[in-house]
DNA sequence: CTGAAAGCGCTTACAG
DNA sequence: CTGAAAGCGCTTACAG
């Protein structure tokens, strides 16, 4: 018996009851025509035969798009931000009986393209998907051949699609304000890859902060080539060494926030005493953290309701209009920035 | 043309080489009975028509098992430990054309039996699973009727089955007897969930590197509830207001670390010369915890590797032998224990 | 109210 | 070497 899966099929069912498995199949999906004694006795043979519809065939035969399998595109599923988006999109998808496939793509355009087609060819009733970059054909082909399709933490430039972020520029805008509130003056920012939207939206918030204060923007003390750790190390030691060293960094993610923390405790230097620093990304560990990281939460959970919400509606409606979705972040003041700037020069 | 896929199928290539479908499928499945002539043709149309197969036909129609989709049941996806296991496991699948659906139960029991009943109806061809306990008979139950399993980090007692995890009881030992060799006597140890296999294997290296250096065991500063934060913090609070405190401690995973890490620091008390932290689970910010941590590394990213090759092989070989891998920890020795105990008492 | 039949996109003996 | 046909497990008009 090894090796097979002697599963209940509809005609097992049917058998079992007596009845066409057309008659199985209405009961399964709640048909009100049946009568009621017929139901009774499917529902008797469902039991005991221990049937599950099998979704494979479900899948292959139905024409209308259901919501039984989501696809899920993530760039990075090492950043915790990303794993509470999946978080909130899976809570939502086991409540409602949907399953969801996740693909990590790393960053990675081929492997982002690969997955995509393996998805396609799973016939996903719809993809989540946090787009590589502003103009990223793949995705734009998914909506093309009529997919439903929400996209998470960045847009697309050509095409209007559903999406769901964070305010980006809000958050860094109350974050480097709250710098310059509590004294600081020359404040670096730490970006991730200039290439990624969100990118350029926070630098656009800590640019605004600069002009709302009168406060002037040093070209050299905004610097950013890679979204990951080693970047953070290297822009840190760089900005550590200039002449005239800024009071506060203001790091563009967590894992940026990490190399900039590990390079300045490295060099027994003082947070916040000789440099402060705030970033951009709250995660679990920011308050084990010594001192604990005053930074820029992102609601990622809610982002991934919402964005499967959409993605639920999308399918019902596939012509309704797309949604721009902006969540707001909150600034988890600690102790990494200080108080009030030591009266310094 | 919106929302109407309007997808080659075999149909579309066939007609377009002017061949029957079954020609088509014969070269798609690289069968070498198909004349050369006749392979060119179908090929160039294939392309023409940019044919991707339907997965989900695929899968419906062949009885033999392939290794198209995996199915990966995670206990919890915030634990960097697992999300290290899914990259292996997904480098591996994604070299090999296999697509992952990963469903995180969030240790939750009734969402493990979820996840495993919509696997089992999408027909995955295999499941790597960490057991929600020993005795999971949904587990076991899979294996009965059949199913390709691989267990990680965990096994069944009931049931003979593919094993990856880490020496746990090894990594425990070292760790503890680092501690007594740089000095330590009155060392506590943080447990995990009792009821998980893993966290009785910690404390059995534990105890036996107790023994090992004739240290008696203090069952008062062994202790343990959940396997997460609050747990942490709850406990490191207990041990410390000991009257007879503990110099170190030994926390059974990540989460318990930064309970402890968070307790002590806001007690104001120093690692490692107030009491010294050594952890379970290395992860990517244990060198910006300041001080930076001392931990057993676990290779998650090989353990997921591993459970996939030895399921790719148990789909082949239905009946080989069940192995059983034990993958070996490292102890990262980093400043969180101190080099001496400073001469107390 | 229920059943017979077609068909989703494939694979695979079976003929020829 | 290639095609016609059956069938995987479903759903859904179409008859009755």
């Amino acid at each position: 018996m090894k090796s097979a899966k002697n599963v209940a099929s509809l005609k097992t069912v049917a058998s079992l009851a007596g009845v066409s498995i057309a008659t199985v199949s209405r009961v399964l999906n709640g048909d009100p025509v049946v009568k009621d004694e017929t139901r009774l006795a499917v529902q008797k043979a469902i039991k005991t035969s221990g049937y599950h519809p099998n979704r494979v065939a479900q899948r292959l035969r139905s024409t209308v798009r259901s919501k039984k399998l989501i696809g899920l595109l993530i760039p990075d599923i090492q950043n915790p931000f990303y794993v509470d988006v999946i978080r909130g999109i899976e809570e939502y998808a086991y409540e409602n009986g949907s399953a969801v496939v996740i693909g990590n793509f790393s960053q990675d355009q081929k492997k982002e393209r690969l997955y995509i087609d393996i998805l396609r060819s799973e016939s996903v009733d719809g993809f989540i998907v946090a787009p590589s970059h502003g103009k990223d054909q793949y995705v734009e082909s998914l909506i093309e051949d009529g997919y439903a399709v929400v996209c998470i933490d960045r847009g697309l430039t050509n095409l209007n699609v559903d999406v769901v972020k964070s305010d980006n520029e809000k958050g860094a805008f109350n974050a480097v304000e709250h710098l310059i509130k509590i004294g600081h003056r020359r404040i670096a920012h730490i970006t991730g890859d200039p290439s990624i939207p969100t990118t350029q939206e926070r630098i656009a918030g800590y640019m605004a902060a600069h002009q709302q204060y009168g406060l002037p923007v040093d070209e050299e003390i905004v610097r950013g080539r890679a979204s990951n750790f080693v970047s953070g190390v290297e822009i840190t030691r760089e900005l550590l060494e200039l002449p005239n060293r800024p009071t506060a960094i203001f790091t563009a993610n967590n894992l940026l926030t990490l190399g900039a923390f590990e390079t300045i405790l490295h060099r027994e230097l003082k947070i916040p005493e000789d440099i402060a620093v705030l970033g951009f990304d709250d995660v679990y560990w920011a308050t084990s953290l010594n001192p604990p990281l005053t930074a820029v939460r992102q609601h990622g959970f809610e982002i991934g309701q919402r964005a499967i919400e959409l993605l639920y509606q999308r399918i019902e409606h596939p012509d309704r209009l797309p949604a721009n979705v902006i969540v707001k972040t909150d600034l988890m003041i600690r102790k990494s920035c200080g108080f009030k700037l030591p009266s310094k020069t």
